[in-house]
DNA sequence: GAGACATGTTCGATTTCCTCGAATGTAGTG
DNA sequence: CACTACATTCGAGGAAATCGAACATGTCTC
């Protein structure tokens, strides 16, 4: 089994660009013995040759050239695994952990991973679509680097991300919307609410803020949505997640008399901004500017 | 500029794969200290720790882990880039040059390449769509490979591939099919004859057999047929070119009284058959293959 | 066409660094 | 507390890369 060196692919190709050995060996600081040694003993292992005399000059062969081709992609791929290797000697993650509660708006944070994957297309992602004491306990226990959250966690430091607008919305066709009038909190009480679950192990505390009589709590958002589509209670939800559904009249807010809209501040959470790394940081970065742009543009 | 090595990369994979140093070892017919002084030079090259101490054995760190990922496959890489390098050493070309007339059908000949380029993904296909002379002129100076053509080359030894069959066609609002009767050549001589130009760089030979008094002569079978769907004339084509136009309505078989086809049998030539590498005879045999299968399944 | 030049090639000496076995250290195990 | 199994360190040996010098071979110039 032999085994060509990299080095040696590299001495065949500085040949080939700097066309000759002399002049190649200048270029890489070696003796023009070497480059031909190394070339030689390279065509006598893969038992082609792949440079041909022409003249006082070499040339590649037609086996040379297509195996250069491919070798020369075999170089990108050495060069840019050390490359990765010294942004991770740098002190760059080779991996972060998210902690996102489920409010923070869909669009914000598929934007924000975008520009992320391609500034740091080698750190993996893990992604945790949190809910309330959920993203916190993982902040706590040391699980997430990075949390996005509406409680704030005791003892870490926290930063306003951006406010979600919390409104009720119903089915068209649900019975609140049928009485026809304005409705107060007693109204709603009278009917199903759909509450999204604490993701917590531990101790766990429930979403939405009224004691409705009949109460169905699920995992996600998402469900959440779908059920309310199919006219099964009513909800409080973040208005971003909406969008599709109030416009296409799938959905439709309730007529509340007072208190109509409710807004929930996020936060964004380090574990330890000091010792964070740069993709951390930078993850950091494109959730500010995530929501950012998404309130200049989009809202 | 420091520069890891494959084997380097390599015996951290065989450390990690066999779970060990000493393990590792043995199967990689090494001693131990070698595999160890082979990893720690590179993890002092990289400036990143990959192995992390837990108990008496090692694991992976993160780091290690992603790096090892990426470096499996530049190995993956560097080990096919040697395996086509064996192959080429073993008789098989880096490119093939094919001549084949336009006669051919082609769906045949886009069933062999699909083939041929599955079983050799490494070996450049050069298609030279020939005509007449063109192609036998390519076979004579060397420049091609395996010939497919109409016509015989004077001391090489062609087999018979596939018979096409040649119609008359025309728009179907032409005059020759207004006349609504049977139509014999002296007909056929009074209308412009769409034909195709003769390839070759040297001497030269009309295609289509008849002396039509307004001849139009053009470089590719395509461009002829387009001119007859657009009436501009009558010429003799090869049935397999015409499925769509024909069933669509576009063109349509002039009425001939008699010899209304005519078959011309292409043949399959090698320029050297012993000499040939493993290509190219895969390469005619897929044209063989191709002609056979077109036969029995689509007409 | 003869010399000068530039280039690839071969050869032997030198040095580097890869490899190994023995010794050492250390964490689990009885 | 010995014992085992493993990683690790060290120094010696050897294989292989590197180099400079001599050689061969092709182009260019006058």
């Amino acid at each position: 089994m032999s085994r060509v060196t990299l080095s040696q692919w590299q001495m065949l190709a500085a040949v080939v660009d700097h066309g000759g050995f002399s002049r190649a060996a200048e270029a890489v600081h070696k003796s023009p013995s070497t480059l031909n040694h190394a070339v030689h003993k390279l065509e006598e292992q893969l038992g082609v040759a792949v440079l041909e005399p022409v003249g006082r000059q070499v040339r590649l062969t037609e086996a040379g050239e297509m195996l250069l081709r491919r070798a020369r992609q075999l170089l990108d791929n050495a060069a840019s695994l050390e490359d990765v290797a010294s942004r991770l000697a740098e002190g760059l993650e080779a991996e972060i952990v998210l902690a996102i509660d489920q409010l923070f708006p869909a669009d914000a944070l598929a934007r924000a991973l975008d520009a992320f994957s391609t500034a740091f297309p080698y750190v993996r992602v893990q992604l945790h679509e949190t809910v309330l004491n959920g993203g916190v306990e993982m902040l706590k226990d040391g699980e997430a680097d990075l949390l996005v959250s509406g409680l704030g966690a005791h003892g870490f430091l926290g930063e306003p991300l951006v406010t979600v607008r919390f409104i009720a919305v119903a089915h068209p066709d649900h019975e609140l919307h049928r009485l026809g009038r304005g409705l107060d909190l007693r109204d709603l009480e009278q009917h199903r609410q759909l509450v999204v679950r604490d993701s917590a192990q531990g101790r766990s505390q429930d979403s939405g803020w009224l004691k409705a009589e009949q109460r169905w709590t699920v995992s996600h958002l998402d469900t959440s949505i779908g059920m309310l589509e199919r006219n099964l209670g009513f909800a409080w939800l973040p208005e971003t997640r909406l969008g599709d559904s109030l416009a296409a009249g799938r959905l439709k807010p309730l007529p509340l008399s007072a208190g109509r809209v409710r807004e929930i501040p996020l936060q964004l959470i380090h574990r330890d901004q000091d010792r964070s790394g740069p993709a951390t940081r930078a993850m950091a970065r494109q959730l500010r500017d995530s929501v950012r742009r998404g309130v200049g543009g989009g809202a």
